[in-house]
RNA sequence: UGCCCGAUGGUGUAACGGUAGCACAGCAGAUUCUGAAUCUGCUUGUCUAGGUUCAAAUCCUGGUCGGGCAGCCA
């Protein structure tokens, strides 16, 4: 069954349902729907990906049917191993599991010729010599329709002797190629006589050297859907004028699918043969990202980020090692809809499901980012204590700890203002604000160093107001985070800001979209003090620093020596009304 | 210049011939031991011209605009 975890956003009907649910009405494949994600191992799965795992995977769930993961290796020549298992790991990783085994297009690379040698001999395909460029210039263009070539009448007899052949490795790459036989003058392009087989001397990384010669993916599309007996084969709008050539290639001869459907699907004997039927839908396009295979591919071979998985990479690996949820993502691409329509959807909508999850989800801590030191003059030296701290005000199970207070702490740089702007709640000459979860402090002064740079503030403290309440019933506007200094443990921030800084990165004419890039994606803050129960945060577990933002520790991270990861910041109202001002 | 597909607030979507709704973003306010979360309110939309109909975002026709298609890539 195609499972899943976790909760998903209500799911709001477009197209694929209705077609789905109409195709379940009307008793099309006896009532199953079977669908397959498909992607070509020739890089990592990225966000856009995830809209359609989560359309194939999810039709799947809804409909108690079944989805198969499907490696679509026929091109050798760009995929890698690395990939197919990359692929599963995500794929997993966001809840979904495939029926049976992982299936490869290679499997099949024996059903394919099968049938190419049948549609040899019903006179359906022949082989052609002419090399690419000919072919091209035969081919017409979109305007002017193309003309025949000179091998299209080959006999049935001459074409078979020339693919076995061409099999054999007799001919060397791009002499002759497999094409089926539809029609030169067809206004659609795809239908002018397509090559279906060609030579390809490149190992495979499932079957070595066992052939010369592959399919296409037009050609093996959907005959690896029907033998895998899938009923529903969704895919993106690019491959909507490819699809009268996919009807073709399974209406040439249907008597060969009921019987390869039985040998290859894992599905029960008694099923009955699928014609599977392909729709296609919107790509997923997000501002101020790249969702180019081949562009994120230079992104890593070019060092220009740290690897597929660097949190700012749109990859699910990047997303994940960032510290986004697979429900956050899951959530988002029910958000997005299904529909036709080329749109661009907007990143903030992916971080709004991002810091709905996280909100839930997150354990509360206290980090200071920048620090300054804070003196408290009326608590006693070299004493402490400990103070209780919900671990998240959204799931009261998660229960409490412990955080230990003490004269000298280190609160935020940015929580101070010697001169207060307009609207400012926080820590300035005479004012009170409370400490999180532990006092209220009133600052009394301030220390200088050389420069005139605030190095210490001096405050004191209202023991009465212990757990952050006054008993006089007295209110602070500010209430801010803090770290014991005796107790704080030293971290790395990586803070991460969009790769792009423009918002549609690659569309411009005459601008590399490596121009584009944003230098600040990454700033690197080291010193950070960060309170005693971040000092063994598992990567991935999803973090709150109080009033910063969502974090989680990185697999960079040493006994230690935690490096945390910010996942998104918070929304943050004050610095909008602090530019009003 | 051919064929295919599409068009609803700033963005993403719903409405299946019968009151144009939701979410994000934005703005204003309430509330708050996170300037978070939560809650309330507000601004903004059916590409265009005809036709069918008692009634059209929806059906039909023309136009406009956008996307896709001329790999032995997928």
């Amino acid at each position: 069954m195609a499972g899943q975890a976790g909760e998903t956003a209500a799911p709001a009907m477009h197209f694929i349902r209705q077609i789905i649910a109409d195709d379940l009405k009307a008793g099309a494949n006896g009532g199953r729907v079977h669908t397959r994600f498909p992607p070509e191992p020739n890089g990592y799965l990225h966000i856009g990906h995830a809209k359609a795992i989560c359309i194939d995977f999810g039709m799947a769930l809804e409909n108690n049917g079944r989805c198969n993961l499907r490696m679509d290796d026929t091109n050798p020549s760009k995929e890698e191993v690395e990939y197919v298992e990359s692929i599963q790991e995500d794929v997993k990783w966001l809840g979904f599991n495939w029926f049976g085994d992982v299936r490869y297009a290679s499997d099949y690379f024996g059903a394919c010729y099968e049938y190419a040698e049948l549609l040899i001999q019903a006179g359906s395909a022949y082989v052609c010599d002419l090399n690419s460029e000919e072919m091209r210039a035969h081919r017409g263009t979109l305007t002017e329709p193309g003309r025949e070539s000179p091998h299209r009448n080959r006999t049935a007899e001459e074409n078979l002797d020339l693919f076995r052949r061409m099999r054999a490795g007799e001919f060397p790459d791009g002499v002759r190629a497999l094409r089926a036989k539809i029609d030169m003058n067809s206004p659609n392009i795809h239908m002018r006589d397509p090559v279906i087989y060609r030579n390809l001397r490149s190992s495979h990384h499932r079957t070595g050297d066992a052939w010369c010669l592959y399919p296409m993916y037009d050609y093996a599309h959907p005959i690896e859907d029907a033998l895998e007996g899938i009923t529903h084969s969704l895919c993106t709008l690019e491959f909507e004028i490819h699809r009268p050539l996919y009807d073709w290639v399974l209406d040439q001869i249907p008597e060969f699918f009921a019987a390869a459907q039985k040998k290859y699907s894992g599905l029960p004997p008694e099923t009955p043969p699928a014609r599977p039927q392909q729709r296609e839908f919107a790509r997923l396009n997000l501002t101020y990202t790249i969702m180019s295979k081949r562009k994120l591919l230079e992104l890593v071979k070019n060092g220009l980020v740290n690897g597929w998985d660097d949190p700012r990479m749109p990859t699910i690996s990047g997303m994940r090692r960032r510290g986004y949820t697979s429900t956050a993502i899951r959530n988002f691409c029910e958000k997005v809809g299904v529909t036709k329509y080329n749109s661009l959807t907007d990143v903030a909508l992916l971080e709004h499901c991002l810091r709905d999850d996280l909100n839930k989800g997150a354990c509360r801590r206290m980090a200071v980012l920048e620090p300054l030191k804070l003196v408290i003059e009326n608590y006693p030296d070299g004493q402490g204590e400990e103070l209780d701290a919900v671990n998240s005000p959204e799931d009261p199970s998660a229960g409490t700890r412990k955080v230990p207070f003490s004269k000298v702490l280190y609160i935020e740089k940015s929580d101070f203002m010697e001169v207060p702007a307009k609207k400012y709640f926080r820590l300035a000459p005479g004012a009170e604000v409370r400490l999180r979860y532990a006092y209220f402090v009133r600052c009394t002064g301030v220390v200088k160093d050389a420069d005139g740079q605030v190095t210490e503030i001096r405050c004191t403290y209202d023991p009465a107001t212990r757990g952050g309440d006054a008993p006089d019933g007295r209110k602070v506007k500010g209430t801010i985070h803090w770290v014991s200094a005796a107790h704080a443990v030293d971290a790395e921030v990586r803070l991460y800001d969009r790769l792009f800084k423009v918002e549609q990165p690659g569309v411009t004419e005459g601008v590399d979209y490596r121009a584009e890039m944003n230098p600040d994606s990454l700033k690197v803050v080291t010193g950070v003090k960060a309170e005693p129960a971040l000092a063994d945060a598992k990567p991935g577990d999803p973090l709150q620093f109080e009033r910063t933002g969502y974090f989680c520790a990185d697999k960079d991270s040493r006994p230690g020596a935690p490096v945390f990861n910010r996942t998104v910041t918070l929304k943050d109202s004050w610095t909008k009304t602090a530019e009003k001002s």
